[in-house]
DNA sequence: TATGAATGAGACTTCATTCAT
DNA sequence: GATGAATGAAGTCTCATTCAT
């Protein structure tokens, strides 16, 4: 067990981390800045997380973690829900773990962007099965027939994942060009009813009539 | 004007910049890196672009600049057009330029993400002038009632970029993940008709009925 | 409190800045040569006087602060005393501290000539500090007539200062030109002497007959 | 025979140069900056001086040239003249001489500091000769008895070089804590006279009494 | 003669980590 | 467990010079 003095360590560095690698990224943060910020010895970073890039490995490994946790709890406390219900109540979960997380969610939404093995490592662990729990709600709903027949997963995928990173991948986008304030809740309580808008949309088994991209198509190279 | 020597030297290292920016971040990127991809001496990256900083700015200068000329473009070409082809018009070409320069684009999004004083100069620069654009479009849609009075200009722009950028800020999600390739033109002609529906629905002037989300929100804190 | 070990690396790189100063000069000493003369690492430079302007800074205050303090104690130590004699003790104490420090005396005095800001700073700091000093004596030697009233301090000021770095200002003039040895104590000791007998004509107060430049003066431009 | 367009370019290096050097030192300043100032290519300075080095030993041979022709000129001229004032009217010249190369004397006397085989070259091709055409004079004095027999070479050398010398070695001492101005005429003209006054107690054949310091030199170290 | 791109060496500084205390 | 000095590698940038045009 730890003492409450090196978990007050810890956590000093881990808030620190969060903090400069949110506003300069992983490269542009070194383990001085974070050690001082922190108030803390620079050798406790490589004592404690086996370096600058095991403190990464951890705090990315510790969001998803919860991430997927949480939507796990989510998917099977409402297993017997109706479908559509059961999605809203994991997006809404999904924007409140977010927001609670701000910077760090931030700080990873950008750092995922990234090509290297520890990402790619993330990616076939965490957001696998996120897609799984997922496919799993999707399907409920189709056979139920609330969820239209024809809906692609993945379609549904990016459509729920570019809104649900929008906010933290685009910050000063959202602040300085169009004037909302993506930390207070009252925003994400707005975003959750857009969200929840396309979504519906997405679902519904109706097909819009569309003609004028179709003659785009040939123009193009 | 420049020899052709030159050209090419700048253009080495611009190209290698764009590749090695992508792959690994800028402050993740030596200049030594970048001259070593370019065949290039370590000095010409001081010499041509006074310094990595430099490098970096003329890349995200020039991406936007080409963008907001683009869109600009095409906003005047179609000003006499119906509002809502002209907005798929616009949309089509983003896209199209975001798949030409594919590497660039990606990171620049990306490094978009970072709060630094050039991309405050970037936002209020270059997205200020792209929202008005929007704006243009959507007013001139609003006017001829295609399009529907209630729709904000910010959730319109949210959704919009949100989908637009999503395939280069994700692209390991998308390949590793959904089993998509967005580097093949296939892929965003596809992106092109899902992203077409996602507005079309946006846009409609008949607003659809939710409710269970009202209920999520009480229940919150 | 600083272990051994590391005033011993501070003093090292201090020894070894002086002694490389003093003969190439500051801009034409590399941190690298510093480092590799004093045998320390080269990041250490930088890790204890935050950059080689740092040093420098260092240097030049620690010699003016050790200067200041040695004239200002001397001249309280002999308030009470007659002016010219208090000069003297000045004076010589300043032969002094400059032979103790010989290296670091010579390499101040050169760098002293050029015009940036923190000359400008020490200027104003120090030098002034120094002026007010000898102020005060001279003035005391006026109120008590030994020293002739009609006698400015900005000349007196000029031939003893001129006078006082000479020696360290010209070095090689001395040892080559003239086969003196300056860093020998009997060449200090003789240089007092001198000096001395300069400052008695300055402070007396009979005015000498001179005729001859009064014409020069006339006949130029 | 050089076109004028060359000798324009030589001149602009030159003029440029010496504002730097005396600006910056030698060592801080770069190529670069003087092709800048001078508004020349880089190249002509290794072009017509074979490099930096090279321009600095022009520019202070040039300046030594100069100087000693100018002193051999005067002291052959008066040879017949009362030694004194063949000797204020040497020194007269020589501080109009330093005065017209403002800066080039006060770069010089600066970089004259530095140890270096340039530097020793210089002492002993021209300030040896300075020393002696000074011989010749007080010689010329001892023999007609103006000049006290007792006084020696070096001392006088000392004193006179360290006084024609201080208004360039510390012209920043001079404007920010004397509060003179050393590069208006009328200063110079003053100081040519407490430069005459100091030579003439120095030349007097009657030495003063001086006893306080006597006591000092046996009680120091 | 004039240019400016190219060069490679070297400048200063910062990095993440280790280790003795 | 905590410290901060020490390290060597690597960072970015500037240097004086050369050379083909």
């Amino acid at each position: 067990m730890k003492t409450s003095a090196t978990m007050q360590t810890k956590d000093r560095i881990i808030e620190a981390a969060i903090r400069l690698f949110n506003q300069k990224g992983f490269s542009g943060t070194s383990v001085r800045e974070i050690a001082k910020e922190a108030d803390v010895n620079v050798a406790h970073i490589s004592y404690y997380f086996q370096g600058k890039g095991g403190l990464l490995e951890q705090l990315i490994s510790d969001f998803y973690e919860g991430y997927i946790q949480m939507i796990e709890t989510q998917v099977h406390q409402v297993e017997t829900c109706h479908a559509k219900e059961c999605l809203l109540h994991v997006v809404f979960d999904i924007l409140s773990y977010q927001h609670e997380y701000r910077q760090l969610t931030r700080f990873v939404y950008r750092e995922v962007t990234i090509d290297s093995t520890l990402m790619r490592e993330i990616m076939s662990t965490y957001l696998t099965k996120e897609k799984y729990l997922f496919h799993l709600i999707i399907e409920r709903g189709k056979s139920t027939h609330v969820i239209c027949e024809e809906l692609s997963l993945s379609t549904f995928m990016i459509q729920l994942k570019s809104l649900l990173m929008m906010p933290y991948l685009q910050p000063q986008y959202l602040t300085e060009v169009l004037y909302l304030n993506p930390n207070e809740p009252y925003f994400y309580h707005m975003y959750f009813k857009e969200l929840s808008r396309s979504l519906h949309h997405l679902l519904e088994p109706k097909e819009p009539r569309l003609g004028a991209h179709m003659d785009l198509m040939k123009s193009s190279n």
